[in-house]
DNA sequence: ACCAAATGTAAAACTAGCTTTACATATTGT
DNA sequence: ACAATATGTAAAGCTAGTTTTACATTTGGT
């Protein structure tokens, strides 16, 4: 899965630790997620995307591999 | 978090294994989720969202406990 | 060049998602 | 009433998500 927010925090202007304590997760969650070491959870998709003021999917796109 | 799947299911007239067998997880998977026993993973959701052609979103919603 | 803030990782430990197997209970068609 | 299909659960086991701690590297400002 490719994720998109790298881009959507620059865009805020946030740091992983600020969106993280937004969202109430660890700053190693969100680095994790942003790199690509694993995907979250739909309730994590939900509140990234909130916060965004996105859709999940404008946010998260499927891979074939997925 | 809150889920339409069942009714979204009954819209494409899809039985819990049928829908398991399009996404590719077990019909208790599906079962899981549609009963609230446990969240689904992105990949899931998006997967999910794309047979009912809608948005996560639309599927799946955040409560407060969340 | 220096300092502070931001980012990338890693290991250990715990929790939650998911599979398989298996069975019990509805629901529907004939 | 019977058979078939659909749904609800449960246990065991494996994998993946998440936290905490801790350290190394990068980036930005002055």
């Amino acid at each position: 899965m490719k994720n998109r927010i790298k881009v959507a925090r620059a865009e805020k202007d946030l740091s992983q630790a600020d969106l993280a304590g937004q969202i109430g997760v660890s700053r190693q969650t969100i680095n994790s997620i942003e790199t690509g070491r694993y995907v979250p959870s739909t309730v994590l998709a939900l509140k990234l995307a909130q916060v965004f003021e996105k859709t999940v999917e404008e946010i998260f796109q499927l891979e074939e591999t997925d």
